[in-house]
DNA sequence: TCCTCATACTTGATGATTCAACAACGCTAC
DNA sequence: GTAGCGTTGTTGAATCATCAAGTATGAGGA
């Protein structure tokens, strides 16, 4: 995930594979290498979004025996008054294709911690719900998952910190949305 | 990734799932739940953590049809001298493990993007070196990811924004190394 | 009525990652 | 020398995610 600065001095091969501007396509010409200052945060960043979901994965499987997309359905679903979401705002709240929240649904129902049902509602709804034995294993599994989300991030940063993380983070996640949005319309 | 309140409100089931303090075997009394300062960062970093990664993987896919993966293997390579290194390095640089690396090269390796060779040194040391097409390639699909990563994160915010969070995100990576090693100690 | 489109969801195949086991090598001690 | 041990790297099996295709349902026309 590095890689920002231009093609490196060429080592043995003299002949660096330079590519002729005017053959582009697109609408670059020297495209705008990374400074070091901003090379150092993005390597950081990259670091950062590589292990923090692996440890925490890791937190879950060790001391709960499940993985942190399953807690993360489950937790959402728990936050509903009646434990229970559609299918499609799950996905949405838990970053995820609908495809892989499928999926992971049919094996939390073959534990026993979840139930989906049709809605009667229109469209082809369906709603998932937080068994009982569902809601015991997020409650179980949350105190030691927010004391990792506390050892690994939020007790290392000051309030300030926090703030400018929290900024940066909603930034991205809108240009991620609006990137889609425009693919969607050409 | 949310859920880093308290057992909420029970909605129909009168008998919340709450368990005695004194029978933990860790020293956690009432777990310290997350303020919604707090919770607000932690959902907003969750939520870069879950989609940037795929956002990028997915423009490389598109314009370049390699992986993030792939393309950080080459690129830690590229900026060699001999366009070589260890395994073992590349996976700490690309923070992967060595199992996933090995079968990532092996596919590079048969795409004619690189080569792996035992190293004659001490130890069972294998180098990975870049081909001219894994060069190539790689050089290719720098222009692109790295306007990827100016469009979704560097040009979004300000340079005090980004030195938080390279300061957060250098905390984060710390910590993480550092709770690996007490694993390994106990 | 029937056709098409759009949304919501599921499923099976394909490919990638992980995990545990193993192989290769050097080092140290006896 | 040879028996353990730590490091490095590979491999196969199981697990998981993604992708494309399919199902189910309602809306909007012709």
């Amino acid at each position: 995930m590095s890689r920002e600065r231009g093609p490196d001095p060429q080592p043995q091969e003299p002949d660096p594979p330079s590519r002729s501007k005017d053959q582009q396509s697109e609408p670059v010409g020297e495209p705008r290498w990374l400074t070091s200052e901003e090379r150092a945060a993005w390597l950081a960043v990259a670091g950062m979004i590589a292990r923090l979901p692996a440890a925490l994965d890791a937190q879950l499987r060790r001391e709960a025996g499940i993985s942190l997309f399953e807690y993360m359905v489950m937790a959402v679903l728990s936050e509903q008054p009646d434990w229970s979401m559609q299918m499609s705002q799950i996905a949405r709240d838990a970053s995820a294709s609908l495809s892989r929240l499928s999926h992971n649904a049919r094996r939390l129902e073959q534990q026993g911690y979840l139930e989906r049902t049709r809605c009667p509602g229109p469209g082809r709804r369906t709603n998932a719900t937080l068994t009982q034995a569902g809601y015991e294993k997020v409650a179980q599994a949350a105190p030691g998952h927010v004391a990792a989300v506390r050892h690994l991030l939020i007790d290392l940063v000051t309030s300030e910190q926090l703030g400018s993380v929290r900024a940066v983070a909603q930034a991205v996640l809108a240009q991620i949305d609006s990137a889609h949005a425009c693919a969607g319309e050409g």
